[in-house]
RNA sequence: GCCGAAGUGGUGGAAUGGCAUACACGUCGGUCUCAAAAACCGAUGAGCGUAAGCUCGUAAGGGUUCAACUCCCUUCUUCGGCACCA
């Protein structure tokens, strides 16, 4: 490595300069087109690492070339600040969070510094800032208003070794996402959010996202799990009771041969009391029930159950089948009850062997005459024709579907219906960095909210938090110990704080006016900023952060707050850094400290290659010996400006041009790699032929997105005034683009077998002689009749023969 | 099982119907040098051939087309999400 230009003396200057010249500060101004540009922001765990240094320069290259596009860009930063790791690193190391947490937020903003990132820090907000989570707590309280928050007893997801309650979407594979303890279940009165009230329009509104990836809406679709189908009324035998099923398979209803319930289901003990079989009925319920979830999603191919001796009337045909109580059904989905159909359902085909049990076959493949279900080997879960199926028989069973439920509900015994997977989030944690929960509990008014006019509701910055679990708040007398807003009578106040992903589901809206104090936002700002032109992030926030931000915002909209529906335009979301082919982890002990990178290379030779080395969405393969070629590239970049020539070769300026074209229509799409591909080929041309001044100056600008300070330095040396960002994207010139003579490919059968030049308007005709009386081709066309002639305009020509 | 993404030289990757492997890394050769480094120039998919050149080649197989990495069908592999979801 030899050292050309001496990149720690520049890019400490060029950083100075952006910060005394406060280059970056957003200005709301209506004449210009605005640009918000997003990074998901950091947690503040004290140093970048390659993942932030990846995102962020991602982002970086598009905020400095919107800017010098004229655009008003705003581009944002803050930090994330809430959350467990402050409280674990303060007991590690005999702090206090918020002293812990402020040190490394010094410390990362710092590190983000160093990297020229083009950041309008006056804007830089913290979530653990009263000044932040004051507005967390007001979201709350109108949420509460609206009844969307709301206190529910139930069983709760439990992480023993984080001791406090998770949402359904911090579950990994039954394991707590943070530190993958097995979840268990536990009964406790917490506080959620309604998201479900709005599932439909968060499923809906994915359509609009037409500049999202395909996966995440893919993903989030999965989550929100509707399903469309019918519920179906079984009567009990001999009773008025009534057993409520639910089908997406209708068409099947004529093959139910029994029915299931869930353990947990209500009717169960009272269908079972007082038969010979309870005993062996409650000793099963109890294994069952003991067995978490995620040991009964995995026990896959085993199907136990035991029969109740009741009977429920099929409805449709008045057959009395039995009710059996399985383990394969579970009480949180559908109506905790069943219809089996062993023919058509597999699992119902695997419990039926077992124990059994009778089948018909009520849907025939096409071409099939499978009438006995003795023969089957499975069940038979596709399309095909309606066979014992009454007055349905001879449809094909997707019109039946349709039909079927249109007749039960005239008839009374079933209803079309749609079921969702979506759950409310649970956001109550029993832990103390976190927003306090703004509400208070008197003996006399019950639940009652703090009033806005006392927020924020501080939390205080003493708390005797051990890790040994129940709320700490809880334990700080001057904190619980409140009279009723009401009353004004003894009361105690929540000690739960809110889960941290309330904190980020609206810090977009926040930068807009982050030091606005009437309201979490300025509704002014937001009209101008938002939305979110672009946002780019890591992929495993697909469904918690942006179904919640989508959620906020919907939210926002009812209050009449803002006029859209979609915090996000374009979503982002970038690969992974890897080393040797996994992901880089102080576990696996093959992290890459961006720090020693900056120190040997720089920060503008890391950003190049991190640029350069993979497309944004894509894995990128660390590579030393490729941050080696970056550097090389820069070092051969400054040489150039040695050896300028007086007037540059018409090549060179037509190479320009085409560079101009090829890299303003790459930064526009994210497509940097190839963008600094196209710059090295003018590189190259220009250590072929020289560049003059006006061809340097424009390869400096193309570059500057992309290694800023670097730019900036050559830019001044070259005689240019104050910082690149605010000079004039270049543009190119179509007329060197146009080509008086072109080389064409030519083939015989689709097969290359010779390049000729031509001028660039030459005529078909023209084109077919010059090319049928090429001596070099005749092997490969004589004597055989041409079929055909096809010409690419100044490309290609294939001869057919 | 369902949904989604991907599979191209020794390596990272380029080409989205029209020259497969741009650009870079690595390797090899050359120039410069007492020498080395750096820098600069050149070669570099595989096979056959002295050569001009020919043949094969984008996970596998089939199809559409004058022409397929690209579009369609089937299969395989890897990664990610969801999952006894009725």
């Amino acid at each position: 490595m030899a050292t050309i230009y001496s990149f720690k003396e520049i890019e400490e200057k060029w950083q100075k300069y952006w910060q005394d010249n406060k280059s970056f500060c957003a200005d709301s101004d209506p004449a210009k087109r605005k640009y918000y540009l997003l990074e998901m922001f950091p947690y503040p765990s004290g140093k970048i690492h390659m993942g932030h240094v990846r995102n962020y320069t991602i982002a970086d290259v598009a905020a400095r070339f919107r800017m010098q596009q004229g655009y008003e860009v705003l581009h944002p930063m803050g930090f994330d600040a809430f959350g467990q790791p402050a409280e674990n690193a303060a007991i590690k190391n005999k702090t206090k969070p918020d002293i812990w947490t402020h040190k490394c937020i010094d410390m990362m903003r710092s590190e983000l510094k160093q990297m020229g990132f083009s950041y309008d820090w006056e804007r830089e907000v913290s979530t653990c800032d009263a000044d932040y989570y004051r507005w967390n707590q007001w979201i709350f309280l109108k949420m509460f208003e609206r009844g969307l928050a709301y206190k529910k007893a139930s069983a709760v997801n439990w992480c023993s070794s984080c001791e406090t309650t998770l949402a359904n979407e911090e579950v990994v594979e039954g394991g707590c996402w943070r530190c993958h303890t097995k979840v268990d279940q536990k009964d406790l009165d917490q506080w959620y959010l309604k998201i479900t009230e709005y599932k439909e329009r968060l499923l809906d509104d994915l359509q609009q996202l037409s500049h999202w990836p395909e996966r995440v809406i893919a993903m989030q679709t999965n989550w929100i799990g509707k399903s469309q189908g019918v519920e179906i009324y079984f009567r009990l035998k001999g009773s008025d009771t009534v057993i409520p099923v639910f089908t997406t398979r209708v068409d099947t209803i004529f093959g139910a041969t029994y029915c299931v319930l869930a353990c947990e289901h209500p009717l169960v003990k009272e269908l079972i009391k007082g038969t010979p079989q309870e005993k062996e009925a409650l000793r099963f319920i109890e294994k069952v029930v003991k067995e978490s979830k995620i040991t009964r999603a995995s026990s896959d191919v085993k199907k136990e159950g035991v029969f109740t001796g009741a009977y429920v009337i099929n409805p449709v045909n008045n057959e009395e089948i039995p009710i059996w109580i399985a383990d394969y059904v579970l009480m949180d989905y559908g109506t905790g009850a069943i219809m089996a159909v062993p023919t058509h359902d597999q699992r119902d085909f695997l419990f039926a062997k077992e124990h059994g049990l009778s089948m018909r076959v009520v849907i025939q493949a096409s071409g099939s005459t499978l009438q006995s279900p003795g023969e089957m080997k499975e069940a038979y879960e596709g399309d095909g024709i309606q066979v014992n199926s009454g007055q349905f028989n001879g449809l094909q069973n997707q019109e039946a579907t349709q039909k079927i439920a249109e007749w039960m509900e005239k008839q009374g015994i079933g209803k079309i219906q749609t079921h969702w997977r979506l759950r409310d989030w649970l956001i109550s944690r029993q832990r103390y960095w976190g927003t306090p929960i703004p509400m208070i509990y008197c003996p006399k008014c019950g639940i009652v909210p703090v009033p806005y006019e006392d927020l924020p509701v501080d939390l205080p910055r003493d708390a005797p938090f051990t890790g040994e679990g129940g709320s700490p708040l809880g334990k700080v007398k001057e904190f619980v110990e409140v009279s009723c807003p009401k009353c004004k009578g003894k009361s105690r106040r929540e000690t739960d704080t809110m889960a941290t992903f309330f904190d980020s589901s609206w810090y977009f809206l926040r930068f807009c006016s982050p030091k606005f104090e009437g309201a979490p936002f300025d509704e002014k700002q937001a009209k101008y900023w938002m939305p979110v032109d672009q946002y780019i992030g890591g992929i495993e926030h697909a469904i918690l952060h942006l179904l919640y931000s989508r959620f906020f915002t919907k939210f926002f909209q009812d209050l009449g707050m803002i006029d859209f529906p979609e915090p996000f335009n374009r979503l982002l979301t970038q690969g992974m850094v890897l080393k040797d082919g996994e992901v880089m982890s102080k576990s696996r002990g093959n992290i890459v400290d961006p720090d020693s990178i900056i120190k040997r290379y720089g920060a503008d030779t890391m950003r190049l290659f991190i640029l350069f080395a993979a497309p944004p969405e894509t894995e990128l393969e660390w590579d030393d010996r490729g941050i080696e070629g970056a550097f090389r590239f820069l070092n051969r970049v400054w040489r150039i400006q040695e050896n300028l020539k007086e007037k540059a070769a018409p090549d060179v300026l037509k190479a320009l041009h085409k560079t101009i074209k090829k890299v303003t229509d790459d930064y526009q799409d994210f497509k940097f790699n190839t963008a600094i591909a196209s710059l090295m080929e003018l590189t190259n041309a220009i250590y072929q032929s020289g560049a003059d001044k006006e061809v340097f100056k424009n390869l400096v600008l193309l570059l500057g997105p992309i290694v800023p300070h670097f730019c900036e330095e050559l830019w001044q040396m070259m005689g240019g005034r104050g910082s690149i960002t605010k000079v004039a994207w270049p543009k190119y010139d179509p007329q060197y683009l146009i080509e008086s003579t072109v080389t064409m490919v030519v083939q015989v059968n689709g097969r290359v077998r010779a390049r000729r030049e031509f001028p660039a308007d030459i005529t078909e005709e023209d084109l077919k002689s010059h090319v049928l009386s090429d001596e070099k081709l005749s092997p490969w066309i004589q004597n055989k009749p041409i079929r055909q002639f096809i010409v690419v305009p100044q490309k290609l020509v294939n001869i057919v023969v």
